[in-house]
DNA sequence: TTCCAACTGTTTTTT
DNA sequence: ACAGTTGGAA
């Protein structure tokens, strides 16, 4: 069994890859080889001759490891991509949905709605039925739906014993039911439309169990309850699930991940013992054993140690500031040095918990001129401009589709008022029929009827001259038709806009090329195809490494990435952990975990910061250390002070307030008999009703009566 | 239809 | 602080 493949696995990768055929869960650790193993694990098993590629399902969060998972397996086996079933959960089940939509109960052409568009047709959805905004808001909506929908929960399964949540059942069964007039998918309905697919069709269900003897899950972790119901589901009694993942590394229960679904699966699959992979090649030392520190303050963990056959490296750098600005500017002076040691800028990352925090930062690396890129933004295929190209698209393969319809009947503007809308959607509404249709029976007369007579002329021309045009082409056309370039040309700050549309001119050139190339067994037309993908990749916005400039992202987006350097700011009680994760269970294990992944991101060195005052919702905030950093071993740290000018930056002083003449004032150090230390952060009233707030160490953030709580000057 | 003022909600985010 | 959204007036 000697092959090139296996060379250079430490005992446990090499165990993992080679396992026979049986479920197995690899607790895979920080650094610990993760994707190699998965990768490797892939070839393995058709160089093996134990699979064909067509055997193998292997599933992803996210279209950045899906992507890096086929690259890697290209350079490790000549083999054809084609056939082997590799992606994210949504567009897998896509795919799926796509090959059998007459069994799902879809049109061929259905659209996928991305967040913004679902909550879109929300709103649409309670304007319709007359539903009050302000008692059943649609972001809540939004939440609840898709919290049913990945629960597995179709309308009429959900209990509701009170009467909000009876409504809110009837407007999700509403909703799901203009879904399917419009021919719409929205993501969550992506997973379970697929899982009842395979429920539901048995002679499919057994084609595909017999089909996938492997199935690969990257980021267990992360699966939620739908999830792992479909992949129980694929998998049958027969097939091998091959799960990694790491306890440690769950940062996303807020969004419905099920860490619990390692245990289930640990005891629905009868996996006869966890593979660990423990040995990080990463980080040195001291990086390490702060990591391991940190995360034993968790209660509910699987258990694991991480280890390196480097050495101790340097210690763990520890500043702390009095304010924000001065942290920034350490932080500057730190990159600086860094900069001129050599270490390319791209190398070190700067982390932050929200993204709010970013704005100092970025204020004091504008100022000092160094070079640097935040993540996080607006993705490509989210913003306006390309959302209404997509929309005229949209229609073209599907009239019935009243967001994309609304989106675009009067954009650019065409004389279709709000009145004239009002009368088609009533005509739409009394025949029960589509806006579209109800615009093809020519009911409305004046100048509202010919607007919309042109409007559906228009789409009617596009879309007989795109049947005949290669993708690219199409979109040209439809942009020059629908008119949308001559009004960005227009408009005084269209040139970003004009830009964009060209670029998505040359993303339907380069997705068509590709889309020929690896032509799958099941095929739909080009532009469904392109449309999907707009939808379920909307543009990378996850690290891309290389380009020359400071990385600034949240922890949540560094997750997976490393960094020759990292600077973690703002270690303040309520930022981080943030003060809203002491009111959710669990809330401030999950807190950890995301610092255990922050620190774990470094290679070399880390910095650690926080600040006494930082600016934050306009207001002056006062915080203290987090409790993070008094979990870490102090034998790794080294606290530094500022070798530069005592503080260059003082903000002018907003105006103090002081708790009546009791003496107290905000900043001040306090103690509670109950609550322990902390530090006064706002305060109210005067006399007998004076108020003050405290931020406590370990109690959060509380208000108290002056006149009753006995706190104490410190 | 367009523009501006007032108002709101600010943890993390992929698909 | 501030950006994004909404509602009303022009």
């Amino acid at each position: 069994m000697t092959t090139p493949l296996l060379r250079g696995l430490n005992p446990e990768q090499l165990a993992a890859v080679t396992l026979p055929h049986e479920s197995a869960l690899i607790l895979a650790g920080a650094g610990s080889g993760k994707t190699r193993v998965l990768t490797t694990r892939i070839a393995w098993l058709i160089q093996s001759g134990q699979a064909s590629p067509s055997g193998i399902f292997a599933v992803t969060f996210t279209n950045k490891a899906a992507k890096e998972m086929l690259a890697r397996l290209g350079a490790l086996l000549p083999i054809n991509t084609r056939g082997m079933w590799i992606g994210t959960f949504h567009g897998l089940a896509n795919r799926m949905l796509r090959a059998h939509h007459r069994e799902a109960g879809l049109p061929a052409l259905f659209q996928i709605l991305d967040s913004a568009d679902q909550l879109g047709a929300i709103k649409r959805l309670l304007k319709a039925l007359n539903v009050d905004d302000e008692k059943y808001p649609p972001k809540q909506l939004q939440h609840f739906i898709n919290g049913c929908k990945e629960q597995g929960l179709r309308a009429q399964k959900v209990e509701a014993f009170d009467p909000y949540t009876r409504k809110q059942q009837e407007l999700y069964a509403a909703y799901d039911e203009q879904c399917q007039r419009e021919g719409v998918v929205d993501f969550a309905e992506l997973l379970l439309r697929c899982h009842e697919l395979l429920l539901h069709e048995t002679a499919l269900r057994r084609h595909y169990q017999s089909r996938f003897q492997h199935i690969l899950v990257d980021e267990f972790q992360d699966t939620n309850h739908l999830q792992y119901q479909w992949l129980k589901l694929l998998a049958g009694e027969q097939a091998a699930v091959f799960a990694v993942g790491d306890d440690d590394q769950s940062i996303y229960a807020f969004r419905g991940a099920r860490v619990g679904n390692m245990a289930d699966f640990e005891r629905d699959f009868h996996v006869k013992e966890i593979i660990r992979l423990e040995q990080n090649y990463r980080s040195h030392g001291n990086i390490l054993d702060a990591a391991n520190a940190l995360i034993r303050h968790n209660q509910s963990r699987l258990g694991k140690n991480l280890w390196t056959a480097e050495g101790s490296g340097e210690p763990i750098r520890v500043f702390e500031a009095h304010s924000d600005y001065e942290e920034a500017g350490f932080i500057v002076d730190e990159v600086k040095a860094l900069q001129r040691e050599g270490i390319p800028l791209s190398g070190i990352a700067l982390l932050y918990r929200s993204n709010a925090q970013s704005r100092v930062l970025e204020h004091a690396l504008f100022n000092a001129a160094v070079p640097y890129r935040v993540y996080g933004g607006l993705r490509f295929f989210e913003r306006q401009e390309i959302k209404h190209a997509l929309a005229y698209l949209r229609l073209i393969g599907n009239s019935d589709d009243d967001g994309a319809l609304l989106r675009v009947l009067n954009f650019p503007a065409r004389g279709v008022g709000a009145r004239s809308l009002e009368s088609l959607q009533e005509i739409a509404r009394s025949e029960g029929v589509s806006l579209w249709q109800a615009a093809q029976l020519k009911r409305l007369g004046g100048k509202a009827g010919v607007a919309i007579q042109g409007f559906s002329a228009l789409v009617e021309n596009m879309r007989e001259a795109c049947a005949a045009l290669p993708l690219a082409e199409q979109v040209e056309h439809m942009l020059e038709q629908s008119g949308l370039l001559a009004h960005y040309k227009n408009e005084k700050e269209g040139a970003d806009r004009l830009e964009n549309l060209n670029e998505l001119i040359n993303a339907a050139a380069a997705f068509e090329l590709e889309y020929s190339r690896e032509a799958g067994e099941e095929d739909v037309d080009p532009l469904t195809a392109f449309l999907s993908h707009a939808s379920l990749e909307a543009g990378e916005h996850q690290a891309i490494a290389g380009q020359e400039a400071l990385q600034l992202m949240t922890v949540h987006a560094a997750k997976g990435l490393e960094f020759h350097a990292v600077f973690l700011s703002g270690l303040e009680e309520g930022l981080f952990p943030h003060e809203n994760s002491s009111r959710e269970k669990d809330g401030v294990e999950e807190e950890r975990r995301l610092m255990y992944v922050a620190i774990t991101r470094a290679r070399r060195r880390l910095y650690l910061s926080y600040a006494d005052s930082r600016m934050l919702h306009g207001q002056q905030r006062y915080g203290i250390a987090s409790r993070f950093l008094e979990e870490l071993p102090p034998s790794l740290l080294k606290r530094i002070n500022r070798d530069s000018a005592p503080q260059p930056m003082q903000r002018p002083a907003t105006r103090a307030e002081s708790a009546g003449a009791s003496g107290w004032h905000i900043g001040q150090a306090v103690s509670h008999p109950k609550f322990g230390p902390g530090i006064i952060i706002n305060s109210e009233g005067r006399g007998a009703d004076a108020r003050v707030q405290v931020s406590f160490s370990h109690a959060g953030v509380k208000w108290l009566a002056l006149e009753y709580a006995r706190l104490e000057a410190v």
